[in-house]
DNA sequence: CATTAGCCCTGAGAGC
DNA sequence: TGCTCTCAGGGCTAAT
């Protein structure tokens, strides 16, 4: 489930694996991703160098030359496994399943478009549940793909303010866990980060959104920051390596206050009169909650 | 226009 | 042990 800091870390990784060199070849092996690859995607990569990353909301944005950008959007379940040059991709056991290729090459299943580098680096898109996407953008033109020109700011950005947010909610009378998961209000939170900058600002996920102003904006933007920041700077240490040769999954679920900890006692306010940690279900999503201390 | 339900997809885990 | 069922959810489209 990667959202804004796993996105980060993930291009952090790529930056660092591949910026600077040049793709030698792609294969694109599966191309009906949550929308199908552009036309030609494979040809079109091949012999471009790699300039730099950005990442936008959920999105890695790898500027190349030619004057095109590489759009990636890893869904639910997308991961950039990387094999570094000079180093065989490990044998791995379980569900993932493997394949060999023609050439002897071999790759975790559901591996859909594969970049071959210039220094040897192999780095493949793997999505088993295929709701990520690949397209190539101008890179003049990237913040007019249809993808990104809704998204609202950067969570992380100065212009992301209380004064800004309350702005963006409104008029909105949907509850605010719904809101802050709408990527045009505040780009690049999901589930897990909506449910523990709600916790840390004290708010209902059940309260209406255009409520959400003045002292309580006040608190919920550092909120975010905060929850956002910390995640980044934990290594993403769930995903970071995503970006390895061996796609472990590191730990992820140690660092939540609420999120996945229905029934759990509430970090802030242990036992009674604390309910601890409660489920609900808005829009079809769990939100995990404490109702003493959210409000 | 605002909001919601449905859909896509596969793997993990629970229950029988 | 092995099957079936439910859930996970980002972001679109269709319906309300």
């Amino acid at each position: 489930m990667p959202e804004l800091p796993e996105v980060e870390t993930v291009m952090r990784g790529l930056a660092a694996l591949a910026e600077g060199r040049t793709i030698l070849r792609a294969e694109a092996r599966r191309p009906d991703l949550r929308w199908p690859l552009p036309d030609r995607f494979a040809e079109r990569l091949a012999g471009r160098r790699i300039l730099g990353f950005r990442r936008r909301g959920k999105y890695i944005l790898t500027r190349l030359s030619g004057g095109e950008s590489l759009l990636i959007h890893l869904g639910m379940s997308g991961r950039m496994v990387a094999k570094p040059a000079g180093v065989a991709l490990a044998p791995r056991e379980g569900p993932q399943g493997r394949f060999s290729d023609m050439r002897g090459n071999t790759g975790a299943l559901h591996e859909h478009v594969v970049l071959l580098l210039d220094d040897g680096t192999r780095i493949g898109f793997v999505d088993p549940r295929r709701f990520g996407c690949l397209d190539l953008v101008p890179t003049d033109a990237e913040e007019s793909h249809p993808l990104l020109a809704g998204l609202g700011p950067e969570p992380l950005s100065d212009g992301f303010t209380p004064a800004a947010l309350s702005a963006a909610l409104a008029g909105k009378r949907t509850p605010i866990k719904a809101a802050l998961l709408d990527q045009s209000v505040v780009a690049g939170l999901g589930n897990i980060y909506v449910c523990e900058a709600l916790y840390r600002a004290g708010i209902s996920p059940r309260r209406s959104a255009h409520t959400v102003a003045g002292a309580r904006a006040g608190r919920l933007v550092p909120a975010i920051r905060a929850v956002l920041a910390e995640a980044i700077g934990a290594g993403g240490s769930s995903l970071r390596d995503y970006v390895r040769a061996d796609g472990e999954i590191g730990r992820f679920q140690e660092t939540f206050a609420v999120y996945g900890r229905e029934g759990e006692p509430c970090p802030a306010c242990p036992g009674p009169p604390c309910p601890g940690v409660r489920r609900i279900v808005q829009a079809g999503r769990s939100t995990f909650f404490c109702p003493r201390r959210q409000r």
